[in-house]
DNA sequence: TCTGGGGTCCTAGGACCC
DNA sequence: TCTGGGGTCCTAGGACCC
């Protein structure tokens, strides 16, 4: 049998995730803002019918969504992550070949015969899925994952496909495919799909008919495997086992502008120690760490100024302490009096498994970075079970002005004891 | 006044080498 | 005034994804 692709996607991730916990939101318009409350980057499908852009500026929107009665939420990360985890353990339990794509999408390769038709069976997950997280979720399924993907959003679009559909076993895909516009598929963004109109290609039709070898000439490789995916011919393989990360980032927007140095240096110091863990969590260590600084916009100018700082470290750490002493150093180094900060960041590369990684000794204290490593383990026990930054560094304070702004944010139902959600009975 | 954050891949161009 | 061919490595920037 030829593999077959499924795309498991959740309907409106973010919004469903805070209605499973706020019934009262059912059947209303939501949207979900990003970090600091800056612009929107989810939405219901009563929010979607309104006429609510995705990425809209939160304060050129705010009259509107109020006038129109929208729930408005910032995001709550914690409590998404944990829904995500728990849709996938299910899609993991009930299928063997599993990609996790994103939190909200996974796609399944069926390659065993079955005694059920797969829409029969992408139907039963479904089922599953929603009984046990209260999340809804639509499936697309095709030849290759390009194809999962525009079959998942066609099914999303039209509620007469119930939320499954096989676009290979439609009688006319064609017509599918002429209803779509070339920018809706996966791997052509704004820029290419400006271009591609105006070479007089709008719809993914169109796209499919494109002679591969003009593609691969104005479009790179990713363009050609783009058409050849819509032919039905698979690009683009399953990544069951992901491979490590090449880089690990913490950054944020401040709450308000930022002048000061030692304001810089405890924001600074909370990005590395959260990237930091998201090191240990996944068993790498970083080789070379990169500090970047952006400045507020200058009157009248639209561009940010941003300037950035890299430093190889002596030996590659996922140590908070350690991490944060050389951050702060390029920091240090960039930091202009005078100027006002809107954003900071941490990247990490060179990144390594620390099974892998050279340990050279200290020559005078041998023993000092097995003490590193359990102090770390026992702050990211104590983190897991109490609560983020229950134990935390000195250097990244206790919060100020560059804390970012988040006024409307759920509680974290599963992730924190002391917010649990209370059911009363009577 | 107020527009997120974290990733990946691809290409062009420069430096360098033989 | 002329000025090869081919290779590697690195970086910056663009484009894309969710």
């Amino acid at each position: 049998m030829r593999a077959i692709f499924a795309l498991v996607d959740c309907n409106n991730f973010y919004a469903s995730c805070e209605r499973v916990f706020n019934p009262k939101l059912e059947g209303q318009p939501v949207v979900v803002l990003s970090n600091n409350d800056g612009c929107i980057i989810a939405r219901s499908n009563e929010a979607k019918a309104l006429g609510v852009k995705m990425g809209a500026p939160f304060f050129q929107v705010r009259d509107f969504l109020r006038e129109h009665a929208v729930h408005v939420l910032s995001s709550n990360y914690a409590l998404y992550g944990d829904m995500s985890h728990r849709v996938m353990t299910i899609l993991h339990r009930l299928e063997p070949d599993v990609e996790v794509y994103s939190i909200d999408e996974a796609f399944i390769r069926f390659t065993q015969a079955r005694n059920q038709s797969l829409v029969a069976c992408a139907h039963s997950l479904r089922t599953v899925v929603r009984r046990e997280t209260g999340i809804p979720v639509s499936i697309g399924i095709g030849p290759t994952k390009t194809l999962a993907k525009l079959a998942n959003r066609l099914a999303k679009k039209d509620a007469s496909w119930d939320g499954v559909l096989d676009i290979s076993s439609h009688p006319d895909p064609d017509s599918l495919m002429a209803s779509v516009e070339v920018g809706d598929v996966w791997g052509i963004g704004h820029k290419s799909a400006e271009r591609l109109k105006a070479s007089g290609i709008s719809t993914v039709l169109a796209l499919k008919d494109v002679d591969p070898s003009w593609m691969r000439r104005h479009f790179t490789v990713t363009g050609f495997r783009t058409v050849m995916e819509l032919r039905g011919v698979a690009m683009v393989p399953m990544e069951e086992q992901p491979p490590d990360r090449k880089s690990v980032a913490c950054s944020r927007s401040f709450g308000e502008r930022v002048r000061s140095l030692a304001e810089l240096n405890e924001a600074l110091s909370s990005h590395v120690a959260t990237a930091a863990q998201k090191l240990r969590s996944q068993g790498l260590v970083a080789s070379c760490l990169n500090v970047f600084l952006m400045t507020a916009r200058l009157a009248g100018d639209n561009v940010h100024f941003t300037d950035n700082r890299t430093v190889e470290l002596p030996e590659a750490s996922s140590h908070t302490p350690t991490l944060i002493h050389y951050a702060l150093g390029c920091l240090k180094g960039m930091f202009r009096q005078g100027t006002d900060y809107r954003k900071i960041g941490v990247v990490f590369t060179g990144l390594v498994r620390e099974a892998l990684a050279s340990r050279q000794p200290t020559l005078f204290d041998p023993g000092r970075s097995d003490r590193m490593d359990s102090l770390m383990k026992t702050v990211d026990q104590v983190n897991a079970r109490w609560g983020r930054n229950t134990l935390r560094f000195g250097a990244m304070g206790f919060g100020g002005r560059w804390q970012m702004k988040q006024g409307r944010k759920s509680a974290s139902f599963t992730t924190r004891w002391d917010e649990l959600p209370l059911v009363r009975a009577s």
